[in-house]
RNA sequence: GGUCUGUUCGUCUAACGGUUAGGACACCAGAUUUUCAUUCUGGUAAUAGGGGUUCGAUUCCCCUACGGACUACCA
């Protein structure tokens, strides 16, 4: 089996889409499996759609989950470069050995010309114009103009393209490892452009003249690249490079989670998830789209999702980290059904990831927080909570989120369990309690939850009755960690301090 | 429209042609927690439809329906 290398070759036409973190995730797992290559190659012939900034969030969004790359931008290796814009002069020599050989040709039709023949077919109800083995004895060409007329052209400079001469009619079939066989016939395929006006070679050209060079043995790539897999195939054979032709997978799309289609950042906007790995602010309208990464999402949290959609190990194990994926994961076991995006199951899958690190490891998750608001606390209390939030966060901000009580007194009480649960036997247990814990110095969850009992008893109220109430006058809210825990947390004087106010204030408003 | 491609619980999915069609998320219920949540136990819920092939189809073939992708001098 020769050498694995295989390529994530992204545009920098903006932030990379979580569908691009997946198919680079793929890649990367059968690089590592295979003890192979995983290359980065940027695909910047487009000079029109290049975005400042797109490269770099990219390198940063795959380092950040953990998608280490073996050569490429950013990291150099035998091939380089591997920006395409810097490989520009080698696409030429490709693309001249096609028109050498008769595979290819010059056209001369400029973008006009080509819209206003759209134009007039669209009129006239025939519902597409493709540029192929039948229109283009119709068009200007090389292939249509008088030789000495075409050499007259190119002397002058004029603008054309090179067009790759697709066969009127014969099979193309080509085996993905996904799919099967496909076979397509070439009269569907068009006389796609390989060299741009500009001199810049097109995706498909710069793209399997880049897989030949830097020896790709596999290319893993989206289901939208599947149509043109055909042509691909057409080049490899025309550049005389059929033996060193990759194998194909094309991966099931990720489609939005309601409906039908493509997950777009439109979808995520609405339904309000992020798309984006990181934070992008979008240089053209500043505006800011949130990223996994900022709004909590754990790296091992977001390959275990991503991996997970299109791809199942055949087991019933579902948690996996990078290095037992790299173990299980194979192309064959990659799904063809495009798979819905489920945000639920991406949070399920962080509080996983959360839940499994020690207490002594989520420390820093709530004193970052608490830095960010300027709040002092002592390892001990962070240990404390986190220890008692960890079963209830889905996000490490949810420690702070979720357990402000642990540093603010509330000043206002959940309804619900005030207009329920707050009546005259709940003000008499509650003041009896508070009164009795003010007789000592501190508190213990053990403390605070015999006290409760005695003073309950001595009252004849059951536990149960009052236990919420409770809870409002510490918290504020309806619901939360251990209560007991939670006084103990919070220390005497606070709780003696909340349970007063919460007398006073709710009973001023209740009455 | 054309080409390609796909279709198992609401969602992600499992099932060498033989299973009471399994698991996970979500949802619901019960238990436990003297509160909410956690946890535990249980439950609802699927092979798109129609034809074949076969002793037997989720599985193989065909048709239909419904999705999706592509159909640029964008990738």
């Amino acid at each position: 089996m020769r050498d694995v290398r295989v390529r994530f070759a992204p545009s920098p036409t903006g932030a990379l889409h979580i569908g691009g973190v997946r198919t680079a995730l793929y890649n990367y797992l059968l690089a590592r499996k295979y003890k192979g290559t995983m290359i980065l190659r940027i695909e910047d012939t487009d000079q029109t759609r290049f975005v400042p900034g797109a490269e770099e969030y990219i390198l940063k969004s795959l380092e950040w989950v953990g998608i280490q790359i073996d050569e490429g931008v950013g990291k150099g290796g035998p091939h380089a470069p591997y920006r395409q814009s810097e490989r520009k002069p080698l696409y030429r020599q490709y693309a001249q050995k096609l028109i050498d050989d008769g595979t290819a040709y010059y056209a001369f039709d400029t973008t006009q010309e080509l819209e206003a023949t759209r134009e007039q077919l669209k009129a006239k109800g025939i519902a597409n114009f493709q540029y192929d083995s039948i229109t283009r004895m119709q068009m200007k060409n090389s292939l249509t103009l008088p030789a000495d007329e075409v050499k007259k052209k190119l002397e002058a400079a004029e603008a054309y393209v090179i067009r790759l001469k697709v066969p009127a009619k014969e099979e193309i079939r080509l085996t993905d490892l996904i799919r099967g066989e496909v076979v397509v016939d070439s009269s569907q395929v068009d006389d796609k452009v390989l060299m741009k006006s500009d001199g810049m070679p097109t995706y498909h050209l710069a793209n399997v003249v880049d897989d030949y060079l830097m020896k790709i043995s596999h290319v893993i790539r989206g289901e939208e690249w599947l149509p043109s897999a055909p042509l691909h195939v057409l080049l490899y054979r025309y550049l005389g490079w059929e033996r060193e032709m990759p194998q194909f997978a094309h991966l099931p799309l990720l489609l939005k989670p309601d409906g039908n289609g493509k997950l777009s950042k439109r979808d995520a906007d609405k339904m309000g998830f992020p798309i984006f790995p990181l934070d992008w602010i979008d240089p053209n309208t500043n505006e800011l789209a949130k990223g996994y990464k900022e709004s909590g999402y754990l790296p091992e949290a977001m390959i275990n999702f991503l991996a997970f959609l299109g791809w199942n190990p055949g087991t019933t194990q579902e948690l996996f980290s990078m290095e037992q994926l790299i173990e299980a994961f194979t192309i064959e076991r990659v799904g063809k059904a495009g798979a819905k995006f489920d945000i639920l199951k991406a949070k399920w899958f962080n509080e996983q990831y959360l839940k499994s690190k020690t207490d002594e490891n989520l420390i820093p998750y709530l004193l970052n927080s608490l830095a960010r608001e300027r709040i002092d606390c002592t390892k001990e209390k962070a240990l404390k909570i986190c220890s008692v939030m960890k079963e209830r966060v889905t996000f490490p901000q949810d420690f702070w989120l979720n357990g402000k009580f642990f540093f603010h007194a509330p000043t206002q009480f959940d309804e619900q369990v005030v207009s329920k649960k707050w009546n005259e036997d709940t003000v008499k247990v509650l003041t009896a309690y508070r009164d009795e814990m003010d007789k000592h110095s501190s508190v213990t969850a053990e403390l605070a939850k015999s006290t409760l009992e005695s003073v309950t008893t001595n009252l004849g109220i059951a536990v149960g009755k009052i236990l919420q109430a409770l809870r409002v006058s510490i918290t504020g809210g309806a619901s939360g960690p251990d209560l007991m825990m939670t006084m103990e947390i919070i220390g005497k004087d606070e709780v003696v301090k909340r349970l007063s106010y919460a007398l006073h204030t709710i009973k001023v408003k209740v009455g």
